[in-house]
DNA sequence: TTGTAGGCGTTATCAT
DNA sequence: ATGATAACGCCTACAA
């Protein structure tokens, strides 16, 4: 197509190779400074102009490359996300108000999936980098020092949803755990001796520990002793929470306050199914009221979270960020609440 | 800092701004394109001075640009997920499939969220082809003609996952719905007179005829006589199968076969607080085996697809797409199957 | 209001 | 094996 000699306009529309500025510019009669102007919307255009222009990206199907306009602004309106699990209902919640915000301010959102992992996280953190996204938002239940240290390293803004920095440097957005912990486990303490914590993979990192911290000053203001035996680690799935039901009625515990959803249903069932009546014989608290709390029966008691708005509220956050707005506080609280259903009394 | 006057490696090495490859080509004394070479693992360079650059790699923090890099090799390694809603279990698991072969094949996925609207649809696609995706999976249930003319217009290959093209001009990763819907209508009518089907929006486009026709199928083999009264229409999610339980209820019908989880956990409940007793008096066979089919009491029946799998294989497909490759038949139908659980007898 | 020209950080094609 | 030197498609002062 190119050898083609006939340079007339139609030789221009048949072209199917990628039609650039410069082919807009040049069938407009115009330079291409002026087609970028009208492409992004600068009021310096006469109006006249404006319109041919206009006209010439409708004819030619022209679409700007956001790729090379990426390199030149060095913006490339797209932020990361890394996740746990997306097809966590807890995550998939966040991932949806991180989305319709980010849509909201013409932001694309990358995901990626960490599975909590270490490893997982700091090579996505470092591929997600190398895309130059403008900004991170970062989805865990802990914060691991090797990723504080990645995170150290770049002036990309960044976001934590769902966890907090210990140092306090990187600008996060949670409830207050230890506090939502505390109150169901003082719930619980009103009719029950021994409570269990079912929490996620490693109880002691950062943020297990803050509901661990909630869990220990509500038994301790109940009287209640605290017992390595009652406290439980898991992976978040509902099998890893039916396969736990076991364990949790051998250990004698009478009620547990779970941080997981899908591992309190899987806790909940599994019981059920083992002759447990809920919550007769055992209560049970869950933790992020995502919709799965109404699916099971007896429905589930949850801490309740604002979900959707956690997501909402970091992305909002970091557009404030990417814009070089001062923010004020890098630690966003949002209220919690205690929705009580059939799992507990 | 670009006035430091002082030109020596520490100047380099504390200089804070982007370091490029030409910083690294400067330091170790070699040009750009040997830089090039040892970043992208060509065979063609000496061991030693392969060793060098990855020494001032190292000691520079040098990482290369993905966005340079794309604007110069027309390859961008990400590829754009259109999906109905994220926080839908049935699309995250897709998704969750989609990313981990993604990742496999060293791309990254922009997701972004249509709610199956044809206007929201067509942006996002269009936003992500200005993005230079590599690729798109198209996630939904239907495809309309708006966007299907949209993708004619571009060579960047797209292919389909849980719907259908009814020209056969687009790949697609699907289980044949037909006889599924078919089948578990088949096994409703065992025990009953009046069926629902209980589908998502716009029964009568593309997809939702495909189980309509399933259901259809059956009803006339079965000698029953088909109602428009017992085809509800609704939104996917738990709401809206709730709201919908006293509709159903009213029809007449005792039995459902509903083609969103959600939406059964929603019927299900709805049927079960106003005191119908599934399976006894009403049967409901769901459609997408996700999770949460688990997680109800009476559990719920399910057409078992793939979920998962149908996320891989279509990312599996588009790579071998985006790779040139010859795929065979442009319609994959993966087996389903069939689950009874408690909510069917 | 419009045009010119120099990047942005890589890749890729030729030479050497 | 290595090095120049164009692209890649757009943005953005700076001029006019």
């Amino acid at each position: 197509m190119k050898k083609d000699t006939t340079e007339n306009k139609e030789y221009v529309i048949m072209e199917s190779e990628t039609i650039t500025i410069y082919d807009v510019a040049r069938e407009a009669g115009v330079s291409m400074a002026t087609v970028s102007r009208v492409v992004n919307g600068n009021q310096n255009v006469k109006e006249t102009t404006r319109r041919k222009v206009l006209d010439v990206i409708e004819r030619l199907d022209y679409r700007p490359n956001a790729v090379a306009r990426g390199l030149a602004s060095k913006k490339t309106t797209t932020v990361g996300v890394v996740i746990p699990d997306i097809a966590n209902s807890y995550f998939a919640s966040l991932a949806r108000g991180i989305d319709d915000i980010a849509t909201m301010y013409k932001y694309n959102i990358v995901i990626a999936n960490s599975d909590g992992e270490d490893g997982k996280e700091i090579n996505v953190v470092n591929t997600l980098l190398a895309k130059q996204v403008d900004g991170l938002v970062f989805l865990a239940h802990n914060l691991s020092d090797k990723i504080r240290a990645e995170f150290s390293r770049t002036r990309t803004p960044i976001v934590l949803a769902g966890a907090v920095d210990p140092e306090d440097q990187i600008p996060s957005v949670n409830i207050d755990y230890t506090v939502a912990t505390k109150e169901v486990t003082l719930e619980l303490a009103k009719n029950n001796q021994k409570i269990a914590l079912v929490a996620g993979p490693m109880v002691n990192a950062i943020n297990g520990k803050e509901r661990l911290v909630g869990y220990q000053e509500a038994l301790a203001e109940s009287g209640l002793t605290f017992s390595e035996g009652l406290v439980f680690e898991t992976t978040y799935s509902y099998p890893a929470g039916l396969k736990l039901a076991e364990r949790v009625k051998a250990s004698g515990a009478t009620a547990a306050v779970v941080t997981d959803d899908e591992v309190a249903v899987g806790l909940l069932n599994g019981l059920v199914n083992s002759g447990v009546k809920v919550p007769e014989e055992f209560e049970i608290i869950t933790a992020n009221n995502s919709v799965i709390t109404e699916f099971t029966r007896p429905t589930l008691s949850s801490i309740e979270q604002p979900l959707y708005d956690l997501g909402a509220v970091s992305m909002r956050l970091l557009t404030k960020m990417m814009n070089k707005e001062e923010v004020a506080g890098k630690r966003v609280i949002l209220p919690h609440g205690f929705v009580k259903r059939g799992s507990s009394k």
